[in-house]
RNA sequence: GUCCCGUUCGUCUAGCCAGGUCAGGACACCGGGUUUUCAUCCCGGCAACAGGGGUUCGAAUCCCCUACGGGACGCCA
């Protein structure tokens, strides 16, 4: 007898819903569909540090907007909750604790500055860096005797030391790995809470997953969680580990070469239904080679197997096209006025956007030139005006270190933008009056606009930072962009100064 | 560096598993037509099996090696 098919999506609530997550849901969710199966969200919120409630109802929110639609979830219930990791850290822990008991993971007390020096070590001698096993030498007892006095400790896998390790991938077959190439994986942090591959196998195996529909990026730790299965004695799910999605460049998709964010193609104005149709056609194609598609369609033939293994490049201009076939062929002009009027014609926006208009306003012809940028994938800009009085080198810099320091910004407002202003000109030792004019130009085109902290503050951090990128693309085009050696120094000596960047 | 995964036009891909069609389609690009402009639409063109070796009458397809690309190597997920 073959389970009930029943496949899941686990982001981690740190930041903007990402399109790799969108991209990943919507194959679990056609694999579920074409099954009879169902479709579990849950939220892995166990980094403490970087989870966010807002993050979490951003990306629900986001998928939801793209028409993805699952059956169980913190936002509706199901028998298998709750959907919240944070929420089962006891379930976590008693797992954890069986392991301790038999002997199957172990306390380490090891610092950081151990761990780190160990790591060097290994690396110099061209050694896959692993845990050396270091606290596996403490007797329970000892072990206890730190605990009991307080000393910080996190929990280790054990992990066979000799022999491989082969599991089968549902799309390569079968995959084998030296268990010497698998780091003694910390299971339980020193704040109590669970790292990814506990909670995950942990929560799949309780939630009843059959089929485990990932990226690619987490093959090398699928034997991790093999042994986990194993020491549990449960059955694995399916693994099937799909494509990443890729830049330009073919590394992985990442927000500094490319939009990543799936709120950054709704205020762009793109369809969700282009959006959707356009993922699912990176590394799938319909038996029938359609390319027009949507959400059901897709799921009523899906084959998991017709999968390409490359990663596909994320190309802008292909899903353009695509919104535009949706646009001329699949909306009536009716439903394209509503859509255009749900985006961004609506009296809320606009409602926003008049304050800042008005007292530069003496007929509402006025309005368009004024606020036409509001809802520009991206002005036009020009060199000249771009630089206006500023060196263009010192241009780039400034571009670039307002794209790190944005991105700092944990609540999106008005106030916020203009401190990240206000303390880079302390900085760089200029006037904030020095400093804007460029800004302007960025994000607005002109330099007859709106107020540029109330505008960047309706575009949104992903439209700006694809302004500041065009702008800074400009600049090289002209000979004064950042060179890879120069991008670096700027990079140490921002760090310096701003403190760290944030990834 | 070590391990794992991958590789068909610039890009997304079909074909591969069950060897035998001029390697097909789409985007982009170029040219032509329709359109009082532009866009749409239509027609046409450019353009790929990473390289080498094997198996075979025959290899994009099966096997091996090399190269290249990517991913992983966190008290992130």
């Amino acid at each position: 007898m073959t389970r009930p098919v029943r496949t899941r999506i686990a982001p981690s609530p740190t930041g903007a819903p990402h399109v790799g997550t969108a991209y990943m849901a919507l194959f679990n969710l056609a694999f579920a569909q074409k099954n009879q199966g169902k479709m579990v969200l849950r939220i892995e919120d166990t980094d403490q540090e970087r989870s966010t409630k807002e993050s979490e109802e951003a990306i629900i929110q986001s998928l939801q907007w793209l028409g993805i639609e699952w059956n169980e979830g913190p936002d509706r219930g199901g028998n298998f909750g709750p959907y919240r990791q944070s929420e089962r850290k006891g379930i976590h822990s008693e797992h954890v604790q069986l392991l301790l008991d038999q002997g199957n993971a172990y306390p380490c007390f090891c610092t950081t500055e151990r761990l780190n020096e160990v790591r060097a070590k290994q690396m110099q001698a061209k050694e896959t860096p692993r845990y050396d096993g270091h606290c596996l030498q403490l007797s329970r007892e000892e072990s206890q005797r730190k605990i009991d006095a307080g000393e910080k400790y996190v929990v280790r896998l054990k992990v066979p030391s000799e022999g491989q390790c082969t599991f089968n991938d549902e799309l390569r077959g079968e995959v084998t790995i030296d268990w010497k190439q698998i780091d003694h994986q910390i299971l339980q942090k020193s704040d109590g809470f669970p790292t990814y591959h506990l909670a995950n196998v942990v929560d799949d195996h309780l939630m009843e997953i059959s089929h485990v529909i990932r990226g690619e990026e987490w093959i090398s730790s699928t034997p991790k969680h093999v042994l986990l299965y194993q020491y549990f004695k449960w059955d694995a799910p399916v693994f099937a580990h799909l494509p990443l999605l890729r830049n330009p460049d073919k590394s992985k998709l990442s927000k500094r070469k490319n939009p990543t964010g799936i709120n950054y193609y709704r205020d762009a104005g793109y369809l969700p239904e282009a959006m959707s149709n356009y993922l699912g056609m990176m590394g799938y194609t319909l038996p029938d080679q359609r390319e027009i598609f949507s959400i059901k369609e897709l799921s009523e033939s899906f084959d998991i197997k017709r999968m390409s293994l490359g990663g596909p490049i994320f190309d802008l201009a292909k899903l353009k096209w695509l919104n535009g076939r949706y646009l001329r062929e699949k909306l009536t002009a009716e439903e394209v006025v509503r859509r255009l009027l749900e985006w961004k014609l609506n009296p809320e926006f606009l409602g926003e956007i008049l304050p800042h208009a008005l007292p530069r306003l003496e007929n509402f012809s006025d309005f368009i030139p004024l606020a036409g940028f509001l809802f520009d994938e991206h002005p036009v800009l020009d060199f000249s005006s771009l630089i206006g009085k500023i060196e263009p080198s010192d241009a780039s810099k400034l571009l670039k270190i307002c794209e790190w320091e944005l991105e700092k910004i944990r609540s999106w407002d008005r106030d916020n933008i203009a401190q990240v202003f206000q303390n880079m000109a302390e900085k760089e030792e200029k006037k904030l009056k020095e400093i804007l004019p460029l800004f302007f130009q960025t994000i607005s085109g002109s330099n007859v606009s709106l107020p540029i902290f109330d505008s960047m503050n309706l575009l949104g951090l992903d439209l700006v930072r694809i302004r500041l990128r065009r702008a800074l693309e400009l600049l090289a085009s002209e000979g004064a962009g950042l060179s890879k050696k120069g991008l670096k120094s700027l990079e140490k000596q921002y760090r310096l100064q701003y403190g760290d960047r944030i990834d």
